[in-house]
DNA sequence: AAGTCCAGCAACCGCGTCGCA
DNA sequence: ATGCGACGCGGTTGCTGGACT
């Protein structure tokens, strides 16, 4: 048993896309737009399953793509993020205009690990390759893991857990990244009751390992379409009274203010 | 010049999730 | 409530071209 396959194999070409390909498929694209991408390949003429045409689309021939080398700059905010986020390579695109989540893969298997170890940093858990909480068994690796990039539901308990595992110095060094992804119900501090709160109830979405880095200055909330630039069309988060609605914590635009 | 090695990158594959009937 | 199809994500594979012998 198993899934039944995407698409007919026998009579899909696989490997390195020709010219023609390619051009066939910017043309579907721009005519009739992305979507529907198992109809797609049929509709435009190109023998390719659905998969193969929306990789390609997103990973090459989508015309807002930067290509050409990574900055500096972007090298050190894929390791913060990288760092914050875990192998999570679609988030970490999502903050670098231009990139793609396979792009980032890559470049982080090539480059960015090396660039870690050189600097006696190990690339999963970003910790001194000599630190002495540096998890030797696979096990300790994994539940550090765990820690550093699965969504909690439970932030009080987990974000402790992970803000102490962060040093002085990584505190210091993330305090300009907020990007706190997990769902949670909401927390309020003691000293922070909501009724004292001038923030609308909200459920923030957070990474637990910045909670104990952004604990102690409170994070505005925003929604996630105002990160995406929609905040002016079809947002009604501004409107959400449901305490149990899910709002993305602002993060990295420090200078927009939404209010 | 020919053969081999290896890094980099494009593409594939399998699985998880979501939305709809 | 459930099953199914479609999509998206992350890990892996394999091709290509440059460096080296």
């Amino acid at each position: 048993m198993g899934r039944s396959p995407c698409c007919e194999k026998a009579h899909t070409n696989k490997g390195a896309w020709t010219k023609e390909e390619d051009e066939r498929l910017v043309a579907y694209i721009k005519a009739h737009g992305e979507g529907c991408w198992r109809s797609l390949p049929k509709a435009a003429g190109l023998l390719r399953c659905g998969k193969s045409c929306r990789l390609r689309w997103i990973n090459y021939l989508r015309p807002d793509l930067k290509r050409g080398n990574f900055t500096e700059e972007e090298d050190e905010l894929i390791i913060k993020l990288h760092s914050l986020l875990g192998n999570k390579w679609s988030l970490i695109a999502g903050r670098l205009p231009g990139r793609t989540d396979n792009e980032i893969k890559n470049y982080w298997n090539t480059h960015i690990k090396r660039k870690l170890l050189s600097r006696g940093l190990d690339p999963h858990t970003h910790r001194p390759l000599n630190s002495p909480t540096f998890a030797s068994t696979p096990e300790q690796q994994q539940q550090q893991q765990q820690q550093q990039s699965e969504p909690s539901t439970a932030p009080t308990t987990a974000a402790a857990a992970a803000a102490a595992t962060v040093d002085d110095d990584e505190k210091h060094r993330y305090l300009d990244l907020n990007l706190d992804l997990s769902i949670s119900l909401p927390h309020y501090s003691p000293e922070e009751s909501p009724s004292s709160s001038a923030e609308p109830l909200s459920t923030t979405v957070a990474t637990t390992a910045t909670i104990g880095v952004a604990a102690a200055a409170y994070t505005k909330a925003i929604c996630l379409c105002y990160n995406l630039g929609f905040e002016n069309e079809q947002c009604r988060c501004q409107n959400i009274q449901n305490p149990h609605a899910f709002r993305y914590i602002r993060a990295l635009e420090e200078e927009k203010v939404i209010d």
